[in-house]
DNA sequence: GGAACGGCTAAGG
DNA sequence: GCCTTAGCCGTTC
């Protein structure tokens, strides 16, 4: 309702239930651009609301982080999601377990 | 208005 | 399992 496309991602990603997780592709998907996974992350890279938008629930398509915030965050990003409740494995997450199926 | 960049994805080696 | 190449998209300078 915001306009830009960016605030749909933050939409979505703020609509992520705790303890389980999402890939850029997905949310792109989810708002009609299946193919502007890479937006979704340039979005995010630009989240002017990094505690609103947990842009750490944001994983790739293999379940891997990606990164966050440059990549010195990525670990910090790990930490979250184990905080709520998701098993981060070498900077990785069991996307068949966590994986939001639905947004 | 145009060019460059980025937290991507999929496929191949 | 990791790296490379090519394609797509939106934001930012």
């Amino acid at each position: 309702v915001s306009g830009t496309f960016a605030d749909r991602v933050y939409e979505l990603v703020s609509r992520v239930p705790e303890g389980k997780v999402t890939t850029y592709g997905d949310i792109a998907k989810a708002m009609g651009r299946p193919r502007a996974a890479r937006a979704v992350g340039a979005a995010l890279r630009a989240n002017p609301h990094p505690i609103v938008v947990p842009c750490h629930r944001a994983v790739m398509a293999d379940g891997k982080l990606g990164g966050y915030g440059g990549g010195s965050g990525t670990p910090k990003k790990v930490k979250l999601l184990r905080g709520e409740g998701v098993a981060v494995k070498d900077g990785r997450v069991d996307l068949s377990k966590y994986r939001v199926r639905k947004l």
